[in-house]
DNA sequence: GCTATGTAGATGCGCATGCAACGTTCTAAG
DNA sequence: CTTAGAACGTTGCATGCGCATCTACATAGC
């Protein structure tokens, strides 16, 4: 009964939903291809992927754990387990920290700065063939707008 | 149709890059805070959510399991097993399909339902507040353009 | 110095998911 | 009618993840 401005514009039409839903299986079914790529072609995980793309650009190719983890989307445990398998198949090492005997770097090893260059042309044809070339420059630039808006102040 | 320009574009700028990478945290982003919202205010994950909505939306409010699984983004064995929960917490019936004796309904039921409208108004709030208030409605258009180009031929 | 509080990372545990394999039932070819 | 193959849903198993908890270390307040 009442009904007030606020609460009317609870209502979402059909169609908004229908955006956000497609939204949801387009970036769902875009990763699980993406991620079948890099399993097949080069038995990489797309979070292992993501860890050492991480870590590539970064400088000493080293990442706190912590930072690591905010930046590949996993929680700290998550990505202990993840860098425990990376560091076990040697494509990233653990060291020390020196100014804090608590913190440790992941380091991306030579083997996983190749791993990485091998699997990289699969990931970026991925992403190309089911995005970016689906996309021309404008919507490109409409796409990057509408993300800056959703997703302030990361550009990364 | 070109063949060569498409195909021998194999660079991706740093820019494209970006896009595809905020898309996906943008994306992790919203679905954990829509997720966290169900769980907290209802108990309820965002896969049950979708099970119990897709359900409702159909005709005897009811679907095959197979079906069920594909609009749900899930495997069959993994909806099997969402199933049993459901199924347990009383949302949803396992029926017989009198046509095929292999073949099974989901069913949505009474409690089913009045719990998928309990936590609607979190849902489509969660939405509205990450996602479509964010963007006006031009932009909102320019998104649904491009998710047409990027999922052809499913409308849901 | 000493304690209280906070932080970094690892671990125990439970849960949700996918793959492969299985039984059951449907369908098509002969 | 019989049989081979496919389709539907379930189950065993392995995996990967998050939460809560733990230990070690750091930092602020006294």
């Amino acid at each position: 009964m009442t009904v007030t401005a606020s609460e009317s514009r609870d209502a979402i039409s059909p169609e908004e939903l229908v955006v956000w839903r497609m939204l949801q299986r387009a970036q769902v079914r875009i990763t699980r291809l993406l991620e079948a790529d890099l399993l097949v072609e080069h038995d990489l995980a797309l979070a292992s992927y993501d860890v050492l793309m991480q870590l590539s650009e970064s400088p000493d190719r080293r990442l706190r754990m912590n930072d690591l983890a905010e930046r590949v989307l996993l929680s700290r445990s998550g990505l202990t387990r993840l860098i425990d398998r990376l560091q076990r198949d040697g494509l990233v090492e653990r060291e020390a920290c020196a100014s804090d005997a608590r913190g440790l770097f992941a380091v991306l090893t030579d083997a996983g700065a190749l791993r990485l260059a091998e699997a990289t042309p699969t990931y970026l044809r991925g992403i190309r063939a089911r995005f970016l070339d689906v996309l021309d420059t404008d919507e490109l630039r409409q796409c990057a707008a509408m993300l800056h808006k959703l997703f302030p102040g990361s550009d990364v």
